[in-house]
DNA sequence: TAGATTGTTAATCGATTAACAATC
DNA sequence: TAGATTGTTAATCGATTAACAATC
């Protein structure tokens, strides 16, 4: 698989998470092939950025009939790494560490949250269904004890480096930041920057007259 | 304003929103003036690609200075659309739902969130702090008397299409979908897709050996 | 003035699309 | 077989970077 992973561009990556998402909810439905131009039709794109997409993977499809949706998942499944399970840690209790602990679809896809922490006392002890919210200093050791790979950042822009230097300091090998701040992290270790405010602030460009 | 919006390619554009955050923040630290090298350092960009992006704008630097963080903020806030005003409503008043309806940042940011609607009759009538969730068999009536510009899909995917059809119908400008439907909208109408869960399986990727 | 930094042009790089032979 | 659809090559398109004259 670390070959894919060098040879793929993050284009062609992130388009291969949405024929993931795409073609799961389709064969849930029944389906059972699908031809380059019906998954464009679906994702709003060509059928050749899909076939070009498709052909890095080590599948292939059937002239005529298309792509067979089951192969095409698992394929899809193990090159995106959705066959393993990621210890996860959220840090920040606020409303988005809350949402995401109590979100089914990250489980679902394979990132098992062990813990959230915060730094409020008055949120410390709190209890959100079967986790209760404990303290950052704990964060190493809830990282070690819980062989944590992933850490997920959400808490306030001010604060967010800190917190990206303790989990890197403690052992994840990847961050998922939700605040705005552009946080720096060691070489070797992976970071994804996620915030919706840029997504809203796109919807007021186009919608600015 | 319309014709940087044509001018403006998507990459530019979402470049642009990350400046406008980071000098806000730069700027509140009370730095006053920034270069085109000192931006890319924070945003992980060349100096070129900055000089570039901000060559599109009605705006220049000074030689030997750089850019003043005052009037180029200004300058983003308006090429974004920032100053003004969104009225928007959120559908789904599920964990995301609420997470969005009581982040500040929004508000903050201009996007005025109207109401909150969900399906579930256990949920109707329920409290989130000044709000009361409403219907969403009321959709239209709220969109029509509150002006409402944005729609947030914060349903599962299944109902994310029905929802974007009443939103679109009932006169909203742009959609948020934070759902993994791939969700189509008539022509005219704006949609931005926003899935944490694209960003997770970005970094399971990366961290898949 | 000398040196630093912008704004802009041209070159490079990479991503998308078109086209078509191979295949079922 | 005829027709449809893949896989792949080459062409196009667009985005990023390099380079440098203009400017402060």
């Amino acid at each position: 698989m670390t070959e894919l992973t060098e040879k793929l561009s993050s284009c062609v990556m992130q388009r291969l998470a949405r024929y993931y998402l795409c073609i799961q909810r389709l064969h849930e439905q029944g389906l059972e092939w699908i031809s380059s131009q019906e998954l464009a039709l679906e994702l709003d794109l060509t059928s050749s950025t899909v076939r070009q997409d498709i052909s890095h993977l080590d599948f292939s499809g059937i002239s005529k009939r298309g792509y067979e949706l089951d192969k095409l998942q698992q394929t899809l499944r193990s090159v995106l790494g959705l066959d393993k399970r990621f210890a996860t840690v959220i840090v920040g209790a606020g409303n988005f560490g809350r949402a995401l602990l109590l979100h089914d679809d990250f489980r679902e896809k394979g990132f098992d949250i062990k813990a959230i922490l915060d730094k409020d006392p008055k949120l410390i002890g709190k209890r959100i269904e079967s986790y209760y919210i404990q303290s950052v200093d704990k964060l190493t050791a809830v990282v070690k004890k819980n062989k944590v790979w992933i850490g997920v950042i959400a808490v306030p822009a001010s604060a967010a480096q800190a917190v990206a230097d303790q989990l890197t300091a403690a052992g994840v090998k990847g961050i998922l930041n939700l605040s705005t701040a552009n946080v720096q992290i060691p070489q070797g270790k992976v970071i994804i920057n996620s915030r919706i405010i840029l997504d809203f602030i796109q919807l007021a460009f186009y919608l600015n007259i």
